[in-house]
DNA sequence: TCTCTGTCAAGAGCGCTGCTCTCTAACTTG
DNA sequence: CAAGTTAGAGAGCAGCGCTCTTGACAGAGA
């Protein structure tokens, strides 16, 4: 159902997305914390109540944004997921991972920041949010590599993942994931500064060391 | 300057102390987003006015709760630095670490997830901030590590660092410290669930590979 | 001892927020 | 065309951070 029928459907499809590209634009501007509903609806011309008929609440809109963003970032990581051997393909991926979060820095942060108080990612969100972490796996699958040295509990633990989603190496790609975000969650955040700030030279060394800990050539 | 002169000096720095207690309280329970100077005027029995004569603003009162969720982390990081080797008080030190931002996931948050907007670290902040890089420093210091194959652009980058405060393996221990926090920040914002939580043995596992990365034993 | 000064808490109020409810006008469907 | 549905506007509620003014009080100097 791609066409909309009516013209109120259609009126109502494209409303939605404008709503949502002006709160983007005020996230970019404003950080999440300062979205407002009235705002994005002053800029949009019309009654504040006019979009609770559209996003119920605000964390509704908030929602529909995580999961944009999830979706950006992981088209993005996708498009980088090029190169002649599997190492290239890591490296790709993690800087892609990077210059979008850099690029999208509110984005990155509604996502990979403080979660919303009160607030359960509904789940919709969680398809979306596992893309770069599963693309990462494919990546070591391809490449063939097998964990080792895993300690028997956590291996049981991991044992279902790697059932549905074979990667050879599940727990150091897991351990990459959170290596790699937490690295531009410092740089974004502001940890870094003082030390490794700016993260280039900083963040393609550690990119390349993980891909060697998980067994990448 | 450690006894409070006059009565009303006394009374003053006993207030402060009890505004920045409920705070913390409404903290632990609503989160930094849902924190309101009104709430904890409320709660104190006081106009929500008076409070603006002990702090300027709401994020001078975050400002000073997170100056000392800090510091209260890098109590409890000091406090586990304990084993007779190198590699024991690495785990301690780690470990402690998660053990507290698990007990006071709202006070970590406010310091490591995202940044209030529009806010600047004051210059307060940042002493207590490294405390726990720099005990991971201290601890690698004193095995007597050293890093090695890093390129020399990096180097370079971090060769002030190293002089300021030697611990022979400056880059490694930088990289052990985003890698700490990223796995605790997933852990405790939602992200491994499914995958490595409960994230006990993942965590295990995760610090002892870093340390051996590190070059402990 | 009395007065004067600086400090304090309180109250009212501004402009903003998310959200709800009601009402009207327009559109869609039978 | 009539009935039913939906969109948008407006008023209003309770809450927020913050400011300004007002009246009470403690401590210092005459």
């Amino acid at each position: 159902m791609s066409a909309a029928r009516t013209a109120r459907d259609r009126a109502r499809q494209e409303l939605t997305i404008e709503i949502k590209d002006e709160a983007r634009r005020q996230l970019a501007t404003d950080g999440a914390h300062n979205l407002s509903l009235r705002a994005v609806a002053r800029s949009l011309g019309m009654a504040s109540s006019a979009l609770y008929r559209y996003f119920p609440s605000r964390d509704d809109l908030l929602t529909a944004l995580i999961i944009d963003a999830y979706n950006a970032l992981g088209d993005a990581a996708e498009q980088a997921d090029q190169g002649a051997t599997p190492l290239e393909r890591w490296r790709g991926v993690c800087h892609a991972v990077r210059r979008w979060a850099i690029d999208h820095r509110h984005e990155y942060a509604l996502i990979y920041g403080t979660p919303i108080p009160g607030y359960q990612a509904p789940r919709d969100t969680v398809g979306p949010a596992v893309r770069v972490v599963w693309l990462l796996g494919q990546i070591a699958h391809a490449a063939g590599v097998e964990d080792s040295a895993i300690p028997d509990e956590l291996r049981a633990q991991f044992d279902p993942i790697e059932a549905a989603v074979p990667t050879g190496a599940t727990v150091r790609v897991v351990f990459a994931w959170t290596q790699l975000f937490g690295m531009v969650s410092f740089e974004l955040f502001g940890q870094l500064v003082g030390s490794a700030d700016p993260a280039d030279a900083f963040f393609g060394y550690a990119v390349d060391e993980v891909a060697g800990f998980v067994g990448l050539t």
